[in-house]
DNA sequence: CCTATCATGTAATCCGTTACATGATTAT
DNA sequence: ATAATCATGTAACGGATTACATGATAGG
C-alpha cells in the first residue's frame, strides 16, 4: 500500500499540470510553470524532481524511465491520482490568503512612504504592463489561465492605486 | 563572534515588534502579531520563540531571563539589531509578491467557477467587513498599521469584485 | 573549437508548521 | 475545587530553498 503523505499546493500543482499535459517530465514541468501560473504561484525546478518522485510514492503518479539517451523520468497520472486531482478543485477553498508583502511590510513598521512608494510603484506598474501585454498577446489561453491573468491585473492595479496616492504624500484611504 | 546567519521576514517583524515595545517577550510578541499585523503577515507562536533565539544568537537581540517567577525570557535590541531593520526599512523590496491564492490556482486547473466563486466570494466579503469594521473602531493606529489596513481593504474589494463577477456567470476581465 | 547557456538532476540545509507538554489564571 | 483556558515553551518533522554537479546544445 502506497504511503498517503499530505497534499500540498505544489502537489496539486504537479498534479494539474501532468493532467493537462497528459505526460509529463519535472523539466517540462518546469517550463509550464514558467509559462503563466507561475506569475501567481511560482515552484523552484528542484521541487518539481522531489514532488513528482514524492507523487509517484504514493501512488498519485506512474513513474517510467525514457529507454533511450538522456533517460528522463517521464509522469502519467494515475486513476488515484486523477481522483484526487478532481476532489481537490471541487472543494471551495476554505482558507484566507495573506497578502505578505515586504513594501507593506516595512510600511507597517514605520518606513519613510515617501522614500518607499516610488520604487514600489514601478515596480507594480511594470508588472501590471506586463500582464496587460500578455491580456492582449494570448486571448487563445485556457480560461482558467485567463481568469487568473485578470485577477493579477486587478490586484496589481490595485497595488498602483496604493502606492501612487503614497508617493503622492496622500494617505491611502 | 556572532553567528551571521540570513534574515528572513520574520527576522524583521521580530525586530520590528521589539524595537516598539522596547522590550518583549515572545509571548508579548504574540499577541502583537495578533493585534493586526497577523492580518496580512501571520507568525506561528513557535517560530517567535525560536526565531528570537536565534537573533539573539546572531548578536541582534539581547536575551535576559526574569528572575523572578516564570523566568521569562524578556529581549531587547541591541545596537546591531537596530541597524539592521533600519537598514531594512530604508531598502524598497525588490521582490514581486505573488497571489498565490488557493481559489485562483483551482480556477487555473479547470475548477468550474460558478461552484468555486460564491464560497470564495461570502469569504472575502466577510474580510472586507471585518476590515472595515477595524476602520471604523480604531483611528489612533500609527500610520503604518492604517496604510496596511486599507491595502488590505482594497485587495479585499476587487476579490469581490473579481468572484462577484465569476459568481454571475461572466467573465473576470 | 570553445564557451556560454540550457537541460536535468541530486544533496544539504533551514525555515516554518505541527505536535507535545506543563505551569498559571480565571470562571463556575 | 475543578475544569477550562491562557501562557509559555520545546521537540520533531517535512517542505521549500539553495547549492552543487554534469551532460547537451547553440553561438561565436
Amino acid at each position: 500500500m502506497p504511503e498517503r503523505p499530505k497534499l500540498t499546493p505544489v502537489s496539486y500543482i504537479v498534479l494539474g499540470l501532468v493532467a493537462g499535459a497528459g505526460r509529463a517530465t519535472p523539466y517540462d514541468l518546469k517550463r509550464m510553470v514558467a509559462g503563466g501560473l507561475g506569475d501567481f504561484w511560482s515552484v523552484q525546478h528542484a521541487q518539481l524532481y522531489t514532488e513528482t518522485a514524492r507523487l509517484a510514492a504514493a501512488g498519485m503518479l506512474t513513474e517510467e524511465r525514457e529507454p533511450d539517451g538522456r533517460r528522463r523520468k517521464v509522469y502519467e497520472l494515475t486513476a488515484a491520482g486523477r481522483a484526487a486531482l478532481s476532489d481537490w478543485l471541487a472543494t471551495p477553498a476554505r482558507d484566507f490568503t495573506e497578502l505578505r508583502d515586504l513594501g507593506l511590510l516595512k510600511l507597517y513598521f514605520g518606513a519613510d512612504p515617501r522614500a518607499l512608494a516610488p520604487a514600489q510603484l514601478e515596480l507594480h506598474e511594470a508588472k501590471l504592463a506586463e500582464y496587460e501585454a500578455l491580456r492582449r498577446a494570448g486571448t487563445d489561453a485556457p480560461a482558467g489561465a485567463l481568469a487568473a491573468l485578470e485577477a493579477g491585473i486587478g490586484h496589481e492595479r490595485e497595488w498602483v492605486r496604493f502606492w501612487r496616492r503614497l508617493a503622492k504624500g496622500q494617505t491611502p484611504g
